[in-house]
DNA sequence: TGTACATCAGTGAACGCGCGTTCACTGATGTAC
DNA sequence: TGTACATCAGTGAACGCGCGTTCACTGATGTAC
């Protein structure tokens, strides 16, 4: 069987359409909020008519929760990245941050939709983000329990700083993406201060062990 | 002048109404987020017809805005409280961990707002609430320089920490107003949580200074 | 105190609009023979 | 390879609904004399 600019397959057709849908409404939700935007402007944004949007997705709510799905799919790759990167053993935190500023920056829609999302969309894709988060601190928990530092501490411990990072990371994430375009110097001011809380948290559990 | 049973004068009337709008918005606010609900709806609660919303209000918007100011002026209560009760100087962890909880169980709703809509409102309100934070951190920093272990730090390094602070308050009120009614158990854990983070962060600071 | 007029918080009908959802449909892709 | 039928992503008209906002109004409260 030769490939010739072959027309696209059933399914390849309806895929695209679905990553139109979910592009769609992850840019319309950076301006608004995700509770905020309608059926009907998704379908618009994605090119197709509001009855096809049912073809993809049961109803917005379904769609936020895939959003979500997508969405910590990054987060997750992020971590992975971390975990190979051999300068994140040797400096923790400048690593971190630099990670973290540069992974946010790629995948800053996501971010924002994560952070925004959090607290205030729908109670279904509330909790499906807080379950992510926390899976997400455990996940993160078990890479920094390999650190030369940290390889003593009790597990709820490591599991404390763990969340400690994650939470730092939303709060400068939510910087990153609220930042206005074009402003190299509040973002240097923003991995400045993430370096140095990250310092105070590591500072602190040194001498909490101690 | 014998006040008998007098009938309110029309200013008391407008005021209470005025309450009553507020307290709408923050009730249902509360189930739905701010954004999501609507002019109509607010009205309804408050018991009057949707027009007369505006002798009161130009927009919804500015009413986001009102409710920002009024929760702030509970938040404001708070640190005054904190500032006179005795025990703060003795045990700055342990107090404010307890004001916190009991201040955000009190004021619930207005804390579910600014956590809220902190992230997500409209971009008026979601300015309103970062400027009333920032104002908020640096209140608390004056009254955090005065305590004893503290006095010395740079004013730089007692912003960090008051930052610090609050966006722990922030996030653990975010849990208070998310946690599910009648379970002490978990009211329990997150104070818990905060007094460690709490001690974490000093501790962090104390070997910082030396 | 009584009267005549002004003020203004709250009313109720009406409007045009975008919404989510239903339904019968179209026509290209896929499949069986 | 060609034909006949099945599948199904996307269409377009239509619906009833709640929305924000306008407007002229009502009637109690406030004020001037």
């Amino acid at each position: 069987m030769v490939a010739v600019s072959e027309s696209p397959s059933r399914q390849e057709q309806k895929g695209r359409t679905r990553e139109a849908i979910l592009n769609a409404a992850l840019e319309l939700s950076g301006t608004h909020g995700f509770a905020q935007i309608s059926l009907r402007q998704v379908s618009r944004q994605a090119g197709i008519v509001p009855t096809a949007f049912y073809r993809h997705f049961e109803s917005m709510d379904e769609l936020g929760l895939a959003l979500v799905e997508r969405s910590f799919l990054t987060l997750r790759t992020m971590i992975r990245e971390a975990q190979r990167d051999p300068q994140v053993f040797e400096n923790i935190i400048d690593a971190s941050a630099e990670v973290l500023v540069r992974v946010v920056k790629q995948n800053r829609m996501h971010f924002a939709f994560v952070a925004r999302e959090r607290a205030s969309g729908s109670a279904a894709v509330r909790e499906a983000i807080q379950r992510e988060l926390e899976l997400f601190i455990s996940e993160l928990a078990v890479v920094l329990a390999r650190l030369p530092n940290i390889e003593t501490w009790s597990s709820e411990d490591v599991k404390l700083a763990s969340g400690l990072f994650v939470r730092n990371m939303v709060y400068r994430a939510e910087q990153v993406v609220q930042m206005p375009e074009g402003r190299p110097d509040r973002e240097e001011e923003i991995t400045r201060k993430a370096r140095r809380e990250m310092r105070l948290i590591v500072l602190g559990f040194e001498k909490w062990q101690s």
